[in-house]
RNA sequence: GGGUUCUUAGCUCAGUUGGUUAGAGCGCUACGUUGACAUCGUAGAGGUCGGCAGUUCGAAUCUGCCAGAACCCA
């Protein structure tokens, strides 16, 4: 396919990211340069997208998270790995079965009952082939590089078939079981859902304080007639089975062991005693309620009572709360209050702030309720992972992770699987039947993948969509079968994901992978931070404050957009978002695009430079000459400019190597940031601008194009877009020569060189000040400004003459002398660099009072530092125990201080 | 109640194993537009690094306490 460019295309004024990032995202998939093989012969560096729910639209969260995967996977495609990045999508088991549901009573009035669970399951396939693939364009918008040929979906084929098979191998160890436990009930999505689905909240409620009548027996022994419990769940009274008070509780002594009445109900239940009750809290006894609560139930199981659950799975209360049944569980709570009351049994009514559990999805009140649900015993698996993160089989990155890792491994609980839903993994569990056709529960189950004998019926649950995800990062490479794929890339080399996740998904991924296929699925795990708003909330749909990815690409660039979130993503801390905040992108892509302009219009479109050349800027590639120096341009060889490029550039490569192998993306970008802006734009660039009407020599344009190549090579994984447009504008390129195939730049130390970077460094300060002087006096700016120069040494002076010429291009220069033995003229402005004095010679321009005022606060602040530093010196305790190297930039910066007080001292008598 | 993180320029934030004359972007001030780029350039102003104490020759960085904010778990 064709790159689309012609060299007669214009280049406009300003970037514009929409008219080229669909061309080259379709470029690059067109050439499949995403694909991953397992026949390359390189080693592989793998990353598992976390598969987005297959309802869901993109976000700030996938998007930064999408930057940071595909930034790794560029620079490792690029640094010669076999680079897969694997996508894919979640099904998602109770949010997508919400949104068919909602789609079906819209379209039809109808509830998935109506149409049943064979017919709505299909329902449900039908919907994700139509909208599922929304979130999957959304992410190419980002420009990312995975590898969608091997896109997997949790409810494919073969994950179903890792699903099957994981169940049955926890089965057969004994790590599932069935039972009838306490859990967490969803009302409104009427399914059981784990611990880490409930969120925890503040309300406003009331605490009741209820007399309970005690049995008469128990009466008469105590002398007491009535025993007050507080509680915040009136409307479970009906279900007490006990009231509780602390053992050693002087006040009821007497009556553990007797009866109470239970109210509502006239059952009388036992008084019992359990260390669990708080005597300072509330009245100090407690009515215990084994079905519909947590506490409750364990203490239920220590003294052997019955558990009477009263509460139905829509939430109502049912036959066994007596006149209630058929009431909603909160109408019931002051229907019971106000029976309660007309009994005279209502003692007092509190407010209490108490804490409630609420569904993460539905926002519904959770129920705790008995039920017969599927659990996996988890603390084995959580041994396997807390040792091999002691082991080092994994890390995390920033490493505090694994504190909180290793917190919820050790206080870890049984994970409930099954949902009550029609939409996931089937439970391959079979039953046999009664002659009538309903579950004979005296016969033992059988676990399969088929259905075992004839009349056998499955169990009618699914398994937690996260049973499915904790498989992801080898289900998706063909395991259990030892696929070719499965065996290259896994174990895979990094996760990337937002902390939010660490309980719900990283956890159980390293604990599945650990069991499952003895390694730990992932080397490094990168914990991102979460995208919030301005003011530092999260984005939610309720609040309406998301800001949406796609509509700030289509304004800013997906560059931009990418851009942004990396530099603000420093070391897993919240992104507080404003859209403002794209602009710096967009400006970058801007720069970046004009330096390109620049380069396009000094370049001769038919010269050599258009091909493939390298050897003339050492370190792009292997042949170099770096000894050949001079000033003349047109002689082809290396000027003092060239060598502090090359050595900024290879420095670069070192820290951005550095940084990236520390997932300190933020940093890596923003030391691109400033060598393309700072050292590229506002200095090389400028240096080799030629004067007007003359051309660029062509030794001087290889030079420019192969150093922007090598800034653009940097920059591509990080904003894949600009670099691959204006790579292939630059010279006529193959699809092999595609910047997204090429190789990244290699480091070379011997190419950092401190010597032209001190020279080079000196002058830009000299620029500097001769331009802070030229403000600071008003000189017009067309008005041409001489400069004297007198160099602390003859050697300085050699290479400032030699070096005229930047002077010349950076400052309107008129008279230019360097002489060690130069005057300052009288009416002149000065300043001191490095020990080198320099005079702007301003007669008729110059403001005397102005001028004595800027150099007495230069030597203000050079005497405060001096201070500091001589004071430092003086302490014979700092020079005896800091390293020497400390010490030794100590006395240098003393002995530079100095220098230069003594000379802006003389140049300030001389002005009195 | 237990734990984690944060507090640095007007705003949003970087700052690695303690040694920097504490940085960036935005904003602000002055000047500048026939110039690669006003999505720009040049120059500049702006910080006792939340407070107090300690460790150390030396603290934005380590320790303790206090104040405030956010999050996680119970």
């Amino acid at each position: 396919m064709s790159n689309g460019i012609t060299k007669e295309n214009e280049v406009p004024k300003q970037y514009d990211p929409k008219a080229i990032e669909d061309r080259w995202y379709a470029y690059w998939m067109q050439n499949r340069m995403f694909e991953a093989s397992e026949e390359s012969g390189k080693e592989p560096f793998t990353i598992m997208m976390p598969p987005p729910n297959v309802t869901g639209a993109l976000h700030m969260g996938h998007a930064l998270q999408g930057a940071v995967q595909d930034t790794i996977t560029r620079l490792k495609r690029m640094q010669g790995y076999e680079a897969l990045w694997l996508p894919g999508t979640d099904h998602a088991g109770i949010a997508t079965q919400n949104v068919v549901e909602k789609d079906l009573k819209k379209n039809e009035k109808k509830n998935r009952h109506d149409i049943g669970r064979e017919a709505f399951v299909q329902k449900v396939w039908e919907w994700k082939e139509k909208y599922g693939e929304i979130i999957t364009r959304q992410y190419s918008k980002l420009g990312v590089s995975c590898d969608w040929s091997r896109e997997r979906f949790t409810m494919d084929e073969g994950l179903s078939r890792a699903v099957q098979e994981t169940f049955i191998r926890l089965h057969n160890e004994g790590l599932i079981y069935k039972g009838n436990y306490l859990v967490n009930w969803c009302p409104v999505d009427m399914t059981a859902i784990s611990d880490e689905e409930v969120e925890h909240v503040e309300r406003k409620g009331h605490m009741w304080h209820i007399s309970y009548p005690l049995e008469e027996k128990t009466a008469e022994r105590s002398g007491i007639t009535h025993i007050t419990i507080a509680t915040t769940r009136p409307e479970t009274i009906p279900a007490d089975t006990a009231v509780s008070v602390h053992p050693e509780d002087e006040r009821y002594r007497e009556l553990v062991g007797g009866e109470v009445y239970i109210p509502t109900t006239g059952r009388t239940v036992p008084i019992i005693a359990d260390e669990y009750v708080k005597m300072d809290y509330g009245s100090g006894a407690l009515k215990v309620t084994p079905a519909h609560d947590e506490n409750d139930f364990e203490i239920g199981q220590r003294h052997s009572l019955p558990a009477i659950n009263i509460i139905n799975k829509d939430g109502t209360l049912n036959e066994d709360s007596g006149k209630y049944a058929g009431m909603d569980r909160f109408d019931a709570r002051e229907q019971i209050v106000t029976d309660l009351e007309a009994d005279g049994l209502l003692v007092k009514v509190e407010d209490y702030v108490n804490q409630i559990g609420i569904s993460s999805r539905s926002k519904a009140i959770i129920e705790p309720l008995l039920s017969d649900q599927w659990f996996v015993k988890m603390q084995p698996l959580a041994d396997k992972a807390m040792q091999a993160s002691k082991n080092g089989e994994f890390r995390f990155f920033p490493s505090r992770w694994e504190n909180e890792f290793f917190r919820w491994m050790e206080n870890i609980r049984d994970w409930v699987i099954s949902r009550q839903l029609w939409w996931g993994h089937r439970i391959p569990v079979w039953y046999y039947t009664r002659d009538d056709g309903s579950i004979d529960h005296k016969r033992d189950y059988v676990v399969s993948i088929d259905q075992p004998e004839v009349g056998m019926v499955q169990d009618p649950d699914v398994l937690d969509t996260w049973f499915s995800s904790w498989l992801w990062p080898f289900s998706t490479l063909g395991w259990p079968e030892k696929t070719k794929s499965y065996e290259y890339f896994y174990p895979t080399s990094l996760l990337v994901s937002g902390y939010d996740i660490l309980f719900f998904w990283v956890s159980r991924m390293l604990m599945g992978g650990l069991h499952f296929t003895g390694k730990a699925p992932f080397h490094d795990v990168f914990m991102t931070g979460i995208v919030k708003d301005k003011q530092g909330r999260k984005m939610s749909k309720s609040l309406n404050n998301g800001i949406d990815p796609l509509e700030m690409i289509d304004q800013y660039g997906a560059d931009a957009v990418r851009y942004c979130l990396i530099i603000l993503c420093a070391q897993g801390q919240d992104i507080k978002l404003d859209p403002s905040k794209f602009e710096m992108g967009r400006n970058f892509a801007n720069k970046l695009w004009n330096a390109f302009r620049f380069l396009n219009l000094h370049l001769d479109p038919k010269a050599e430079y258009r091909c493939e050349r390298s050897d003339v800027v050492p370190g792009s590639e292997s042949k170099i000459d770096s000894n050949r120096t001079g000033d003349d341009p047109s002689s082809g060889a290396l000027q003092l400019h060239d060598q502090w490029m090359i050595s900024r550039v290879h420095q670069t490569i070192e820290a951005v190597e550095e940084d990236l192998s520390r997932y300190r993306l933020n940093e890596a970008l923003l030391k691109i940031y400033a060598l393309v802006w700072d050292d590229y734009c506002d200095w090389y660039l400028e240096l080799i601008k030629p004067e007007y009407g003359t051309s660029m020599p062509t030794a001087t344009a290889e030079r420019a194009v192969i150093l922007f190549e090598m800034l653009l090579k940097l920059l591509h994984p990080f904003m894949p877009f600009i670099t691959e447009e204006i790579w292939q504008r630059l010279r006529n390129r193959t699809a092999d020569e595609a910047i997204i195939v090429s190789e990244w730049p290699e480091f070379r130390s011997e190419l950092v060189d401190k010597n032209s970077e001190k020279l080079f460094v000196t002058m830009q300060q000299m620029i500097s000040s001769v331009r802070n002087i030229r403000a600071e006096m008003n000189v017009p700016d067309n008005l041409d400004v001489s400069i004297i120069i007198k160099p602390a040494d003859a050697e300085t002076q050699d290479n400032l003459l030699q070096h005229r010429s930047v002077f010349e291009k950076m400052l309107r220069l008129g008279e230019f002398t360097v002489d060690t033995q130069a005057e300052r003229p009288k009416a002149s402005a000065s300043d001191v660099i490095n020990g080198h004095q320099l005079f702007v010679p301003l007669s008729g321009l110059i403001d005397f009072e102005k001028e004595k005022e800027r150099v007495h606060k230069e030597i203000t602040r050079l005497e405060t530092f001096l201070g500091s530093v001589e004071k430092k010196l003086a302490n014979s305790k700092f020079v005896d125990n800091a390293p020497e190297q400390v010490v030794q930039n100590e006395r240098n910066k003393q002995r530079d201080a100095r220098l230069n007080l003594e000379k802006m001292q003389t140049i300030l008598a001389d002005l009195e």
